[in-house]
DNA sequence: TCAATATTTCTAGAACAATAGAAATATGAA
DNA sequence: TTCATATTTCTATTGTTCTAGAAATATTGA
């Protein structure tokens, strides 16, 4: 995850029909759902959605693979969680988010502090 | 934190320049910036500036408060780990980011799977 | 009061994104 | 083959966002 594919997430995400996509999506699972079903569930045409679709996916949103006729999307939890990880290493602080692998568990954790008023420093990083 | 509100979080994040003010911002912490030195910095003029300040303002990142003849500027790291969380907890999945409080600390804990791939469910949530 | 500084608001043009109809493509089934 | 189904690509239109010059506003200091 870099910036780049930071800021192509977020403009994939700021749109109220792909959000409501990828949250579709996020609710099948590992299983995936056909274009044509969310497009039924969404309301959406097929034109339409097929567009918002190829948007998540250049983005790395969402993963796409053909199944007979059609074509089956899942939700990228890879690529969302490396987006959350991204935003609490690189868009913030270590006093408010604090990111650490568990070795034992293999998961990555993210500490949000309570307070989240960080301590007052300069850019260069001392504390005043 | 709502949908809306992380649209419009998103929307702000997806602007490279706006990217660029936001993590500028974090490295000044709690002592903030004012809009001039951010443009100075960015090499931004005033009025472009002032029209990605206020987008990032009305999104809830950004607070601002004038001192003088100067506006300073400041993340919102309270907005921002809300957004963090809103993502974990209502644009994932249990299995691929599980969040608690810590009661002891006061902490939201993230928990990031290392293995990101989820089981396989039905929308309704059975276990396939 | 006047000038200087910091920032915003107004404005208009250029670039980009969203929508949906129509046509095209890919697959499977009769 | 031919037809039906699922999805995408093409196209045009409409709407939104970005940029930066010019003018306006707010604050301070002389």
């Amino acid at each position: 995850m870099n910036t780049e594919n930071a800021l192509s997430a977020f403009a994939a995400l700021s749109q109220e029909t792909r959000l409501q996509i990828f949250r579709l999506l996020v609710e099948y699972g590992g299983s995936g759902a056909p274009a044509g079903t969310l497009g039924e569930r969404l309301s959406v045409p097929a034109n339409t959605l097929s567009f918002h679709l190829s948007h998540l996916s250049r983005a790395g949103l969402v993963q796409a693979e053909r199944r007979g006729r059609s074509i089956i999307y899942r939700a990228d939890f890879t690529f969302f969680t490396a987006l959350i990880r991204f935003m609490a290493e690189n868009c913030c602080r270590s006093d408010v988010a604090q990111v650490r692998d568990d070795a034992q568990s293999g998961c990555a954790v993210i500490e949000l502090a309570a307070c989240c008023a960080p301590a007052t420093l300069t850019p260069q990083g001392d504390k005043i």
